[in-house]
DNA sequence: CATGAATGAGCGTTCATTCAT
DNA sequence: CATGAATGAACGCTCATTCAT
């Protein structure tokens, strides 16, 4: 699932697009909160203070689509995010490290969006009962902004050889297991995280002199 | 939620042991299979093979009531299973090493019975929407199981000080860790995480000398 | 339903008969508590501190049979404490006051049945949806125990001549309209229900001089 | 459970309006024909000539909520009925006897509603089991209407000087009874009730000269 | 006399969705 | 852009009852 701006995007209309970001934020917060299964039309009316919920299906239609309408959102909002802080780095080590820290600081930030996104990748099926969003696509997108960093490094002589989607693959498992040190008990603070993954990054990469 | 035998267990005659056993080994296949929201009564019946859902409301009375007695059922099959590995080891690391063997073991071989455990814990909610069983309950329960190993350690003089509460907690996550990396790509061989976390636990512990 | 006992009464075991009479007090308390439409089997077996339900229907049968039995059970106590009470009156008029007294006596004794009486009567139906013991039923009773003592009266001369049904009928209503006045406010004690009723009957029955 | 007009019945639409006056008075007919516990959504659709018990959720809500929109709308009409024919009435004792008569012409005339009212207050009960609108609430009710008439006949020196609050129980006892004598036998016809209950009601208030 | 196992029918409720404007 | 009305499918649950010993 490479998420790029849905075509349609640019066809709506301001107000649309405002309500579609009020339902979208509702839908957030009652994934985080209540968890996929009690994500109903119902309570995110509620939380987004409309008053019906005919209003949900006429903007996103069926609930898988609101769904993945969520999903896209949180996602392209965590990329841009992203980007804002990474680009304009010289160097792919660089790159790389601005690339963690604003992830990890991301995350850290929106813990409810993490929540959601979880909720939605782990519940999420279609009609014959297989997950919608694996852990695999969100793997593939991972790799898909890594790999190219990594890739420059190599050729710009920072990094040493190595299997680059191997490598961006340990780089998610190692964020991954960042966000559950950052929110489950011992807590590590965040910066400890960047810290600790940052280092861990370029000592896995550096080209040995 | 310290998982113990339950009163009623002796009470119930062997047909109807037998019956709930059918039932609750349909219902973990069905929730690894189809997640906790299309674990219904009606899958679970196909599953089991049995005539009507009634069958298992009349075993388990509520749907809540019959997830927790498939927590319960995993829960004690893997404890039985690990004490049995467990037992008779004469020293403390001996102990500790063939305890987190026999977990990680038992996790190799039961992944649909993980997986049903997952789902019911990021799920189960009870009527304020708050999880029933967190993350936390089962925290508490690997802590109750490795503390006494790691406070015996110590008086023997194998293991050095340090707080066996937070070493129980680090090594339950390093076995969470495992338990991610057994199962998802780049997958590792169970005998390479029980190498691997047994010698982390190894150093973690050892007095040093 | 002139109630009269039970051909099956003397075939019954002590044993048996003591669990009929357990249950039977139980389904009164629960109906009396709780209303028609909650004794439940399961409510009633919780009261009576049995193990299963299955016990109510091994010795009544079903519900409908168990609510008849409560019913006859209460009424056949009500005419044996009432009958306790009335015999022996030499004259007509005595046994006329005396019957009401014992009347109204019982029912502020027995508010539990009576309450557990009127539920069953206002409530039980058959298959057509038909009352199955309307007020009809109790009023017949009614006439049938109260006619012949007017009739006595009659025929010794201590009461007028007057429709012997119809009196019994009124003095049933009169009755009737003290047990409200009995225990709903502003409430009036027993003693003075009794003397109203009484006087009431004696002036609406005696001869003139 | 002083009886007002709903907020929310002026936003509904007129077709809503209709529908639920529909489903409402194939309610009152199911519940004084079968009583409150065979008053199921299933009967009262088909009463009601809809295609689906939906319908019935979708106007009400719950089952509890349909009863209670049942109990609002008899309590209002017959408040409406009984208000069309005593106003005007220029004097206390007019609008008293105005009152009483209304009233039992009102009972006389409905039937079906006083059936399913009674009903509904003998058998709805809360989760606890409690009666959910007692004798208390509607006695209640009853007071607040005729408390004013009895003051203002004090006032004008109509009425003597009493206990406002007891003599309105008083006389809605009375009209309660009169209830009763017009619909079991023997019958008594409207006529005959009212002009017994309005004699009462004069005897019982006139200042005595 | 008592019990355990099983069962079928029915009920209210929830949920997303579709048909109309 | 928004809304109201209606709907069908599924679900969990409750209840009394029956079939076996």
């Amino acid at each position: 699932m490479q998420v790029t701006r849905d075509e349609q995007d640019g066809q709506r209309s301001p107000s649309a697009t405002a309500r579609r970001g009020q339902i979208i934020a509702a839908a957030v917060q009652v994934l985080a909160e209540s968890g996929y299964g009690r994500a109903t039309f119902e309570r995110i009316r509620q939380r987004a203070g409309i008053s019906s919920t005919r209003l949900i299906s006429y903007h996103f239609g069926t609930r898988d689509e609101l769904m993945e309408a969520v999903l896209i959102d949180i996602a392209l909002e965590a990329q841009a995010a992203i980007a804002r802080r990474t680009d304009g780095a010289p160097t792919a080590t660089e790159r790389l490290t601005a690339r963690i820290e604003a992830e990890l600081a991301w995350i850290a930030r929106n813990p409810a969006a993490v929540r959601a996104m979880y909720e939605i990748c782990m519940n999420a099926r279609d009609e014959d009962g297989a997950l919608r969003y694996g852990t695999q696509a969100s793997a593939e997108a991972n790799v898909a902004e890594l790999a190219p960093i990594l890739r420059a490094g190599q050729q710009s002589g920072e990094f040493r050889e190595f299997d680059t989607t191997l490598m961006a693959l340990t780089l998610k498992s190692a964020i991954d297991a960042a966000i559950v040190r950052m929110t489950q008990p011992p807590r590590l603070s965040v910066d400890d995280c960047v810290r600790e993954i940052t280092t861990l990054a370029l000592l896995a990469t550096r080209s040995t002199p």
